[in-house]
RNA sequence: CGGGGUGUAGCGUAGCCCGGUUAUCGCGCCUGCUUUGGGAGCAGGAGGUCGCAGGUUCGAAUCCUGCCACCCCGACCA
């Protein structure tokens, strides 16, 4: 890719969706919304899918599978919960097809209509909440700490690669508890994890925060989020974790008996994140020459290009390579070795530029002669030789040394482009490119106004927001403390 | 759901306004030779229900109607 990273929004969504097509991770389905993950996306998500399932695991949770289909019932003995999703849902109301008449093709059988209509689950939380009245009745039960990994439906108007399709594919936690302190420590706990996944995994440092009434997940008592900038100075919500209170539990009869004989509704918190991850990624590291992968994230961390003439050349090369690939994958490193004929060089250093592919080496000729190598970082692009005999240890140190230094730049442009707002003056100055933190006199409405006329919303108030006495921007009224402020995607 | 735009080979496109032989060009693909340390060169070749369905016409990629899909902007959302 020739062109620079185009920072005004239009031009930037033009090639984030060229790069995730040029670079094999997924394309537009010809189903409505839907999106094709292709074999090199997957194997991204996959590693993240590993990655965060041992954090879930460590943190005391299991693996549980529930119906695709809810009842439509179901989503409505939550009110919020209901009205938040209703107008996303795609339903199932046949269970049968017959032949058309005309006999070019099938049509639905008008007399095999269900007498419930099924909703495609958009989130998980009734469906799950409608078991755990099964499963729960003593304090002896509690907690249930269960994860899902599945794939989700949701009737977007406005569909992008990664970031919003129709179908996605998640994880959902939910669990349920017997005390309020133990499920927001739960919700607190999952936003922990969240954060440093993002950060040690993904290199993309964030923001822990809390979501405002109107931005908070529908149902839930209060939404905890991870918010990320992006390299337009957009924010992305990169992950979520909902205290739900006694809301569903409440809805679908969850009562427990406590310690003390006493009947009580049962607490709950839901979490998740998606697939939106992989957009995350994308567009917090990737240059003009194409995907920038964290090492840890990397299906392939190490690729191996070889450069000859003739098939003993090669017969070379391999000696030389094939005691190193074995050492690399002994230290647990996802190493190939291209030896493909189809290909030039130059052609496969493209590729694994395009794909991100965090370190190259290149063993010709010369090099055989020398005992050298040579190393290409993708992150910075340097190149540099190193004696073969070192190179085993060079490169495990140089895949550490991507993985900090890709956080550090992305941590650096975050920093660079926040600023604090004193007037709205000011504000509406900083707002476009990038984070403003800002005093909010705590309204709805003026996040409301502010929202129209700016484009921006507040993203969290943040965890760790420093207390300090100042004015709404907006209407002056007194403000406890600065809130975050960005457009968003 | 509102506004705008686009559908022609695997991809990107010309042609459409003003209907008329065998639908244009580039990339990619296949074959051969030369090449191989940054997406090779030359020569030859294959590949098309012009998004779908109707209509107008002697004749439709081109005009008309309906439908479908995708892209961009807005509202909604992870």
């Amino acid at each position: 890719m020739a062109k620079a990273i185009p920072s005004r929004s239009e031009d930037y969504s033009l090639w984030y969706n060229e790069l995730v097509k040029k670079s094999g991770l997924a394309e537009n389905s010809q189903v409505r919304g839907c999106m094709v993950i292709k074999p090199y996306g997957f194997a991204i998500w996959e590693k993240m899918q590993q990655t965060l399932d041992q954090m879930f695991k460590n943190t005391g949770h299991e693996n549980a599978y529930f119906p695709l289909l809810i009842p439509k019932s179901f989503l409505s003995r939550e009110a919020d919960h209901v009205e938040g999703f209703a107008k996303e849902c795609a339903v199932v109301t046949h269970y049968r097809l017959k032949n058309d008449n005309d006999g070019k093709g099938v049509i639905v059988d008008p007399e095999a209509q269900l007498e419930e209509e099924l909703i495609i689950r958009p989130t998980s939380e009734t469906v799950i909440w409608d078991s755990y009245k099964n499963w729960i009745q003593s304090y002896r039960d509690l907690p249930v700490l269960v994860n899902q990994w599945a794939n989700v439906l949701r009737w977007e108007m406005r569909t992008r690669l990664f970031l919003r399709t129709s179908e996605f594919l998640w994880q959902e936690g939910h669990t349920a508890h017997a005390s309020q302190e133990e499920a927001e420590a739960e919700t607190k706990q999952m936003l922990d994890v969240y954060a440093t996944f993002a950060e040690e995994f993904m290199a993309m440092p964030v923001i822990k925060g809390l979501k405002t009434e109107s931005e908070k997940f529908a149902g839930a008592v209060d939404t905890y989020c991870i918010e990320a900038m992006m390299q337009d100075g957009k924010a992305l919500q990169a992950g979520t974790s909902h205290f739900l209170g006694q809301n569903f539990a409440r809805a679908f009869d969850v009562k427990f008996t406590t310690k003390e004989g006493k009947e009580d509704l049962v607490w709950g918190t839901s979490w998740g994140v998606s697939t939106r991850l992989m957009g995350a990624l994308i567009m917090a590291h990737s240059d003009d020459d194409g995907l920038v992968l964290p090492p840890k994230l990397a299906p392939i961390q190490v690729v191996i290009v070889p450069i000859y003439f003739k098939d003993e050349e090669l017969e070379k090369i391999k000696r030389v390579v094939e005691p190193l690939l074995k050492a690399l994958k002994g230290k647990g490193i996802s190493v190939k070795f291209d030896t493909r004929d189809t290909h030039k060089p130059g052609w496969k250093f493209s590729e694994y530029e395009l794909k991100g592919v965090p370190v190259r080496l290149t063993i010709g000729p010369k090099d055989l002669e020398k005992g050298t190598v040579e190393v290409a970082r993708r992150d910075t692009k340097e190149k540099s030789f190193h004696s073969i005999k070192s190179i085993e240890n060079y490169t495990i140190d140089l895949l550490k040394e991507i993985q900090k230094s890709i956080y550090d730049k992305a941590k650096s442009f975050r920093d660079g482009n926040t600023k604090q707002a004193n007037t709205y003056e000011e504000f509406h100055k900083f707002i476009d490119k990038g984070f403003v933190y800002a005093h909010w006199d705590g309204t709805v409405e003026t996040e409301e106004k502010i929202k129209r006329e700016t484009k921006a919303t507040i993203r969290c108030i943040p965890l760790n927001q420093i207390r300090e006495k100042g004015k709404c921007i907006f209407t002056e009224k007194p403000s406890q403390g600065r809130v975050l402020f960005a457009k968003a995607y």
